[in-house]
DNA sequence: AGAGTATGGTACCGATCGGTAACATAACTA
DNA sequence: TAGTTATGTTACCGATCGGTACCATACTCT
């Protein structure tokens, strides 16, 4: 009587899911729809069926679980270059293409907003906030693996290549949350062939 | 005794310049360098030299200042095509160069922190913020100035190709913020110089 | 000079912000 | 079973948020 239905679908507290592992998902749903300034700490707890004390048992502060869920976010990224080494084994320039795909894939999807960390360096823009750091480190290793790629897939000048890319993707990301996203996924899998080819 | 001095120096209320105006200005100022959302009005009414009453004599809500604030920005970006056009008067490539030299410099200025309005977009995502209209029509006009241009230059593809400025140089701002400017307005030029021989 | 208007100053409103104290209730562990 | 730890609940803190009422000036224009 007391549990209605063990449904799964709500984040009730009823879940065997540990409070901060809730916060954390609930954070980073809020901030990434709604903007980091934008999402106060009482709404994240009461969205991950918990109190603010709890939250700041194991946040030291709003600043903090903002760099923690960027972190995550990051995390997310960085596993990816793994999952495209394992569909395409050995094949460098098949792993490009297929990452410049999945970030067409996001530009196109209505329900993105861009990139989180890229969002949360326009929001932030206080060098001693602690969000600062994991952008930043982020973005080198992106663009590191990125050059990699382009190296090993044997194409000109990979570090000027893997800049353009990473200019366009960007570039899409952003202008896709001013303008919408109408037909810019197929442009630019158009404009990164283009850059392969002339590498 | 009472006036100090006439310094001029600060915006002081003894300036000629009319209320709404400096209101106007200290918000553009605070809004681009700290966020929209992290100011509030009642800073921006201190920095204007006036009060927070005289303020809202002038503007509805903090929302339409912020889209009226986001109107000056679009305007001085729309006047800046005027401009070229006498710079280069019946050049369109070399207006076209000219303004990819000025985005570059932009993204080059470390004081800088990328196109206002595209900053406003990934800080209000709700769709009924009076700032999304003026940030969408502004989009739009740019691309479609730019698509002239190209159009103008007798460059291929006119319309593929503004894009691809676009998101250059979008993605170059947007990067500038996470990464750092170093190196990146060469990079752009050398990238936009490729894109006009390629079309 | 007098009337109307624009501005400044101050105090205030309810709501929310990030953050905490104190206490009760679970849950796990020894 | 006793003790410890993690979690939930409630109430609260000072500060700030966007926004307003009220009144005193100051300026402008007839």
């Amino acid at each position: 009587m007391s549990t209605p239905a063990p449904t799964a679908l709500t984040a009730d507290k009823a879940d065997r899911i540990p409070p901060r592992q809730r916060i954390l998902a609930a954070a980073g749903e809020l901030f990434y729809r709604h903007g980091i300034r934008a999402v106060g700490v009482d709404s994240i707890a009461e969205a991950a069926g918990t109190n603010k004390m709890t939250l700041y048992r194991h946040f030291a502060s709003k600043d903090e679980l903002v760099a923690e869920y960027l972190r995550q976010e990051a995390g997310k990224a960085d596993s990816y270059w793994a999952t495209l080494e394992n569909q395409h084994p050995g094949d460098p320039l098949a792993q490009i293409r297929a990452w410049l795909a999945a970030m067409a894939a996001h530009v196109a999807d209505c329900n993105e907003r861009g990139c989180a960390l890229a969002n949360a360096a326009v929001e932030l823009p206080e060098k001693e906030h602690p969000a600062r750091a994991v952008i930043e480190d982020f973005k080198r290793r992106q663009r590191g693996e990125l050059i990699g790629l382009c190296d090993k897939a044997g194409l000109t000048e990979p570090e000027m290549l893997a800049d353009e890319f990473l200019l366009l993707i960007e570039g899409a990301r952003v202008t896709a949350q001013s303008m919408g996203a109408d037909g810019l996924d197929a442009r630019l899998m158009r404009m990164s062939e283009a850059l392969i080819a002339s590498h």
